[in-house]
DNA sequence: CGACGAGTTGACGAAACTCAAGAGTCGTGG
DNA sequence: CCACGACTCTTGAGTTTCGTCAACTCGTCG
């Protein structure tokens, strides 16, 4: 189950957002050499409202972070891929994961002691810096989240996920789901069902799906209906 | 326009998360003598995508954060009165606001330097672990926010509201609504007719409404019915 | 082959938004 | 003191959106 990193891991932890600006030596003594952990689709690497221990960067692979409601449905809060932190703000601050955290398809994360981080913040005001960053970077995600359920439309919200895959591409795009579509449709507030139905009326928009296989005729039409809405 | 803080005042300032932990000495060292921003209903604080050069601590009154989405349509993320603070993550990563404030009665508040705060950071770190705490504070709440808008009804989001202003009451309670009926509307994603409806439907569930003045026959009741939501 | 899970499709109903009109409240100015 | 306008809140009617339940297809894997 533990192994310590390869080169590659070294690269892909020093690309993220927390010790991006960290150096090498700086980052070694934060990371255990029996770190890693590798998680099968389906495992689960934290659990919601249990004391934050450790937090975690993905090296490969993809993890989601959801809560259960008081009624048992679940509400998928993000999907992350390599390089992405999580679990920082939570283990910092000795609170308990406010999420849980399940991988998607098999992944390897680096697993990192809070109790060593703290230790080292008070000597460190660039690692304060690089968490305060990582933070305030998940906010501003959040919010963005928010401010898509609370004005958009199930079929804008998926046009404007569709978009995001394409990037800054113009004309005809063709691009492939990163995971599951009931993932996706879960990661955008919708059941399995309506996002069947809310992808087939995209057609209207010039938007082909076959398999996993989205096609855009034209990205700027599309992006235009998905801030005009209509 | 600039006044400077009371005795009451720097009491408030002393209950934030931010400075809870911080000795008064190293408060008032971050906080200028001519801090006192005195803001009207409507008046704006701040702009959403304009650099973050200050954050901000309410003294009285109540604060909205909202975002305005591209079609002009605007989200209300969040609401805040007396001792919170907002903009502090933003305003430390040296980024541009996330949100933007507005009073929604008229309020006092407290503007601190963004520069002082990041020069003060690197010499004490328990400075930054109370910052870290703050930004995990608010991360809580915008996930705690997303679960709701994804997992429940407007209907059992209201109730959960009402009952978030009643409190660990139990049998009967009365209490009052803290802000426009409107603005509560905005704050759970629902239209103020909604919001009227809603409020009325709530009425087969022991909930009773006058003005701005709630009565609930019985908490539990109510509470039961926000879980199962049937 | 058969079981399973993901995805699609259909039918139906409930939830929520829009547009529109009306009631009540408040402050201002004559 | 009253009339007016501005604003909030409510109510009504009609429509859209979306979730639910169910059946069915399809590919995968044993």
């Amino acid at each position: 189950m533990a192994e310590s990193l390869t080169q590659d891991d070294w690269r892909i932890v020093g690309q993220s957002a927390l010790f991006g600006r960290l150096d090498a030596v700086a980052a070694r003594s934060l990371i255990g050499d029996d770190a890693v952990l590798a998680v099968a689709r389906g495992d689960t690497i934290c659990r919601q409202d249990e004391p934050a221990a450790s937090y975690f960067i993905i090296l490969s692979g993809l993890i989601k972070l959801f809560r259960r409601a008081a009624d048992g449905s679940i509400a998928i809060i993000s999907i992350h891929g390599p390089s992405q932190s999580f679990m920082e703000a939570e283990a910092l601050t000795g609170a308990t994961y406010s999420t849980s955290a399940e991988a998607v398809v098999d992944s390897r994360v680096v697993r990192i002691d809070a109790a060593t981080l703290r230790r080292r913040i008070s000597a460190d005001p660039k690692l304060a810096m690089a968490l305060l960053g990582s933070a305030s970077m998940h906010l501003r995600m959040l919010l963005e989240q928010i401010e898509k359920l609370k004005t958009m439309t199930a079929t804008a919200r998926l046009a404007d996920f569709i978009l995001l895959l394409a990037g800054p591409r113009e004309g005809r795009a063709e691009i492939s789901l990163p995971y599951e579509k009931r993932l996706v449709a879960g990661h955008l507030g919708m059941t399995p069902e309506s996002f069947s139905r809310t992808l087939g009326q995209l057609r209207r928009h010039g938007v082909h799906v076959e398999r996993d296989k989205v096609t855009i005729d034209d990205v700027d039409r599309l992006r235009a209906y998905c801030e005009a809405d209509e």
